[in-house]
DNA sequence: AAGACGAAAGTGGTTGA
DNA sequence: TCAACAACTTTCGTCTT
C-alpha cells in the first residue's frame, strides 16, 4: 500500500508563466537541474567589447558566437528535460512492474510529443505519466489512471489532461479499454486458477455478444465477472480482496455482478451467500 | 467473528445549455 | 461557466455463515 501522506518535494514544473519563461531564457530550468555543478556560467554580453572594455573588431563574429551559445544552451536544456522525463518513465514503470517493451513505447511517445511541441505549458512529469498510461493501453495491458497517478508526482487530473491532449494531437487511435484486458492481471494477483480465468473471459465474451455490456467501467465489469466465475467454482475470494486488486469498491462489484448474473440468466443459487 | 448485503448520502467527471 | 446527471464511493446498520 502506498503511503498517502507522502509530500512531493520535487521541482514544480508546471509554472511556465510568462515571467518565468523570460527568466528561464537566461537561466534555464530550476536550480538543481540546471546548474548541476553549481559552477559559474559564462555569457557573452551585448556590448561588443573585450575584457578590458576595448571595442571589438569583428562584430559579426561575435554576433554569431552569441547566437551559437544561445542555441547550445537551449538544446542542452531540452536534452536535460528529455533525460529527466525518460528517467521518470523508468521509475514509474518499475514501480508498476511494467515490461521493458512498455517503457520503450512510452519513450517513443514522449519523443513524439516533444517534437510536436506539446510540452510547453505542461509539466514534464504529467506528460511522462500520460505516455506511460497510453503505452499500457496500446500494449493491451491497461493500468487505470489511478494506478499511474499513484506512482506519479502529479495529480490524476493533470495526467488525464495531458493524455487527452496528447491523444488528440498525435491522433492516437486507442480502442476503448476492454474489460477482458484486466482479467489476467487481476486473476494472477489473486492467485486464482486458470479455470476461473477462462470462465471469467467466457462470461464477458457472451455478455459482449449479447450487447449486455453497458457503459459500466471495464475494471468493475472485469472484477464482477471474476467474482461470478469464482462463485461458480466455489472459490470466491472475499469481495474486499477483489475490490482492492481491481481498484473499485465492494459495492460496485456487488452491483455489477448481480446485474451481470441477472442478464446472463445465471442462477448462482445458495452459493451466493 | 467475518463476510455479504443494500440503502442513503457524498464525490468527481462529463455534458449540454 | 454553470447546473444537471450518471457512475462510483463511503458509510453504516442488518443479515448469514
Amino acid at each position: 500500500m502506498v503511503d498517502e501522506s507522502i509530500i512531493d518535494t520535487g521541482p514544480e514544473w508546471s509554472a511556465y508563466e510568462a515571467e518565468q519563461r523570460a527568466q528561464r531564457a537566461r537561466s534555464g530550468a530550476p536550480l538543481t537541474l540546471t546548474f548541476y555543478d553549481n559552477g559559474p556560467t559564462t555569457e557573452i554580453d551585448w556590448r561588443n567589447r573585450d575584457a578590458r572594455g576595448q571595442e571589438l573588431r569583428n562584430r559579426e563574429q561575435f554576433y554569431r558566437l552569441r547566437k551559437m551559445q544561445r542555441r547550445a544552451r537551449v538544446s542542452s536544456a531540452a536534452e536535460r528535460n528529455l533525460a529527466f522525463a525518460l528517467s521518470e518513465i523508468d521509475r514509474m514503470s518499475s514501480s508498476l512492474g511494467l515490461s521493458r517493451n512498455i517503457r520503450e513505447k512510452a519513450a517513443v511517445l514522449y519523443r513524439k510529443t516533444v517534437d510536436k511541441g506539446l510540452i510547453r505549458g505542461r509539466s514534464i512529469e504529467a506528460v511522462a505519466a500520460a505516455t506511460l498510461y497510453a503505452a499500457c493501453r496500446s500494449g493491451g495491458i491497461p493500468r487505470t489512471l489511478d494506478e499511474v497517478a499513484s506512482v506519479a508526482r502529479v495529480s490524476r487530473k493533470d495526467i488525464a489532461r495531458a493524455y487527452r491532449l496528447m491523444a488528440r494531437e498525435l491522433e492516437l487511435k486507442l480502442a476503448p479499454v476492454s474489460s477482458t484486458d484486466y482479467i489476467d492481471r487481476f486473476c494472477s494477483e489473486l492467485r486464482l486458477e486458470h479455470e476461473i480465468r477462462r470462465k471469467a473471459l467466457e462470461l464477458l465474451n457472451t455478455a459482449r455478444e449479447k450487447k449486455l455490456l453497458g457503459a459500466a467501467s471495464p475494471d468493475g465489469m472485469a472484477a464482477a465477472s471474476i467474482y461470478i466465475a469464482s462463485l461458480l467454482a466455489d472459490r470466491a475470494p472475499p469481495q474486499r480482496e477483489l475490490a482492492r486488486v481491481a481498484g473499485v469498491s465492494e459495492v460496485t462489484i456487488r452491483n455489477r455482478y448481480k446485474e451481470l448474473a441477472l442478464k446472463l440468466g445465471l442462477d448462482l443459487g445458495p452459493r451466493a451467500a
